[in-house]
DNA sequence: CGGTCAATCCCTAAAAAACAGGATATTTAA
DNA sequence: TTAAATATCCTGTTTTTTAGGGATTGACCG
């Protein structure tokens, strides 16, 4: 039988490393290569196409997402298991929905890769069992980023340069009552009632 | 020479795994154990006293702030290096305030541990390069920390919280001018000109 | 003692933001 | 190809903040 061939996608080495030593005498397993980033990930993939990646949520200032997105569009037959930390349950959703096959926690010990690897070659699905647990409470709690817009995103920044709708509005050639709309939906969003926990959280959340 | 003991505090199975298959192969670096939450840790340490920890900032829900703090008023002749990951850079002073000797990324190669350990053991301090790069930048961007009087700690806190003038006055049984007067001086003492600038400041600079 | 600082309070206005309730293209995704 | 999301603009009203000015009290310091 041949191993399963796994590509490690990750921007910390320290992990990488971790998870070539935890596979590295497993027989049914053999990693072929890893990247710290999308490029040099998606390089890879031109000349050889594994049957796992297991891959990073957040590489640093590029997004595991985009990059889960690319890869199952190019190369449907590999299979994506997505990585994370505790504090990022919020991606979940949205790796799924890119194709992701599962999702596992960079705590994981070694039974748990394996069962991992082995349950998506065969089609199925992953899913970390904190992770299921620990989703049924932030469905409920609160702290998520909220996906703005590009337009949102811009006039959040500028709020908080301290400019005021005019200035903004003047900025951006739009007029006040657009920045004014923006402003609304981004206090929505963020599920606050004023510009000062808006930056706050904002800030939290390292938005801005 | 006796080889330098190095202790390694993460809740991430993987990173564990991959700093001792790093290491192992290092003849003047022995790794004696590991934990993935403060108690286990502190429990170690009872027993014996390795050279180096290698400790996580942020162990799930506890803190390796508070952790690293506790080592170093108990065993103040083990050194501590925190480890983290890009985003926590405002956590850096905090690590050293506590004791910590160095500062590593998770994305730092052998060598880089290596240099590291040997640094601290000597009673020297390691800054990642990445690190102290950004710190400059950060160092730069702040004209330093406008030293508060305690009410208007407590005004900006809650002027962060998202207060109007008339709720925080009630909180704090002052009048609403009072307040007003206070924000006042914070925008000055800011050198800012409104609370979006002023809370992003603040927040930047820690203060919230 | 005189001086500074912190904390408290007051006034008047103007500027800005928040709140409410719309409308209309355009772009994107199902 | 619809439906949804996004970006744009509108008219109001109400609340809050900002920008000047000034005043009083107590505490601490040299």
């Amino acid at each position: 039988m041949k191993p399963v061939t796994v590509f490690i996608v990750d921007d910390h080495f320290m992990v990488i490393e971790g998870i070539q030593s935890l596979l590295q005498n497993e027989a049914g397993v053999k990693v072929v290569g890893h990247a710290s980033n999308t490029a040099s990930c998606l390089s890879f993939l031109k000349q050889q196409q594994p049957d796992v990646i297991l891959m990073d949520i957040n590489l640093s200032h590029e997004s595991g997402i985009e990059l889960c997105k690319q890869v199952k569009e190019n190369y449907p037959q590999t299979m994506v298991i997505a990585l994370s930390t505790f504090n990022q349950f919020s991606f979940i959703d949205k790796m799924t929905e890119n194709g992701a096959s599962g999702y596992l926690l960079k705590n994981a010990e070694r039974n748990e890769i394996i069962e991992a690897l082995q349950m998506v070659v065969k089609g199925g699905t992953y899913m970390s069992r904190e992770v299921t647990d620990t989703l049924r409470v932030v469905e409920e709690g609160k702290d998520d980023k909220p996906s703005l817009t590009r337009r949102e995103k811009e006039v959040l920044e500028l709020v908080a340069d301290g400019l005021t709708n005019q200035e903004i509005a003047a900025k951006l050639f739009i007029g006040v009552t657009t920045v004014d709309t923006h402003r609304k939906n981004l206090l929505v969003k963020f599920n606050v009632k004023n510009t000062a926990s808006l930056i706050r959280k904002a800030a939290k959340l390292q938005m801005i």
